[in-house]
DNA sequence: TAAAAGACTGTACACATGTATAGGAAGTGC
DNA sequence: GCACTTCCTATACATGTGTACAGTCTTTTA
């Protein structure tokens, strides 16, 4: 996981600066996008210069990188904080998939983060959305080698499922909101929710 | 409608650099997001320079307004190439929802560039999120004032209905793109194809 | 034909950006 | 005490950005 050890002169934060750099890179990041938050902002936001972030991460896109790879590891932690007790697989897949709402649910930086993230894919560039299908996928593998998944689909599919499931609602309901904002006839009412699901 | 009344020196592509600069411009930021886009790269793209940019629409701002209002102005002809024949309303509502999903087909630019404008607002800018509620809150008016349509939903919860349907699956497909092409075994077959609805 | 208007270019400028680097401050091991 | 590493600041620089503007060419108007 990310080192947590406070080095010397750890601040009144109980955070290292460097893990504040990486805090703030995302909630900006998030909010900005990658490309309008300049490493600047990043600092004045994390109260550091820019010459510690370019010492703790030397680029921008390594510090983006860190970035991802902490994204990737609340997920990681999220699902690993599931028991496999002895159950039936889709009650698993339930718990975990309530593991990884809840996870979202305390860190919406990440939701908006995830939501940027889909849009600038497609290069060859190891991305966040590559890795968390491979996380995925590994979680697909682990269940199967135990008996608990059905393999009457592929691997890709049941993958494709899970992450629709997780995903697609957080990223389309934010639309939703927007539109309704608009309303004011949908002002005190509970936000329309959205279900999605996947056709063959 | 915008302006296609060629100018003195139109090019031979018979669009005005005008057009042209928009036109490019539409890609480039529905491609790597406004931010990332600068007046050099559309100029280069436009085969023009950056200062006849600043000479037809003043500031970048002032571009991207205008790049909001042809992807609106598309929309609104899709909308209203379809006859208002006497026909039941669901049918005449389905019928603009495909001209709309036609329209987007021909034009995958908007999709991304819409993919992105929706991340980006919440400000109090008058953006494209705002300008196309406005329109569909405006097509439903018209539908209740000609009784086609049903006054028992409010006007936004019907707004939010017709606008989730019709973009919805465009903006999560690209997730599943994204994964499915992650694996070989969902190579030859057709993407799994979402479904969006909406509940209350 | 002369003049006014608009399309268009090229250059210049102030500013923000990412990165490099030299050096100071503070903790650790001997 | 001293070296040594790590954390951190400050300054500097090359590059890319949006905008401004003076001037040229072309079309329209009269």
């Amino acid at each position: 996981m990310t080192e947590r050890a406070a080095g010397p002169r750890a601040r009144s934060d109980d955070l290292t600066a460097k893990a504040r750099i990486r805090r703030e890179a995302l909630h900006l990041f998030a909010e900005h996008g990658v490309g309008a938050t300049s490493l600047r902002t990043v600092a004045a936001s994390a109260g550091v210069t820019v010459g510690l972030i370019v010492h703790h991460y030397g680029t921008k896109e390594a510090l983006c990188d860190a970035v991802e790879l902490e994204v990737v590891d609340l997920f990681a932690e999220a699902i690993a904080s599931v028991p496999v007790a002895d159950r039936p697989a889709a009650e698993l897949v339930a718990a975990r998939d309530v593991a990884v709402a809840e996870m979202l649910a305390d860190n919406p930086a990440v939701v908006d983060y995830l939501r940027r993230a889909i849009l600038h894919g497609g290069g060859d560039r190891k991305d966040l959305v590559s890795r968390l299908t491979e996380l995925t996928a590994q979680q697909v593998h682990d269940l199967r080698s135990a008996g608990l998944a059905s393999t009457r689909q592929t691997v890709g599919e049941q993958v494709v499922t899970i992450m629709v499931r997780q995903l697609g609602r957080l990223f389309l309901q934010p639309l939703v909101d927007r539109i309704a904002e608009e309303f004011d006839d949908l002002a005190g009412l509970p936000r329309p929710q959205l279900l999605v699901s996947l056709t063959r």
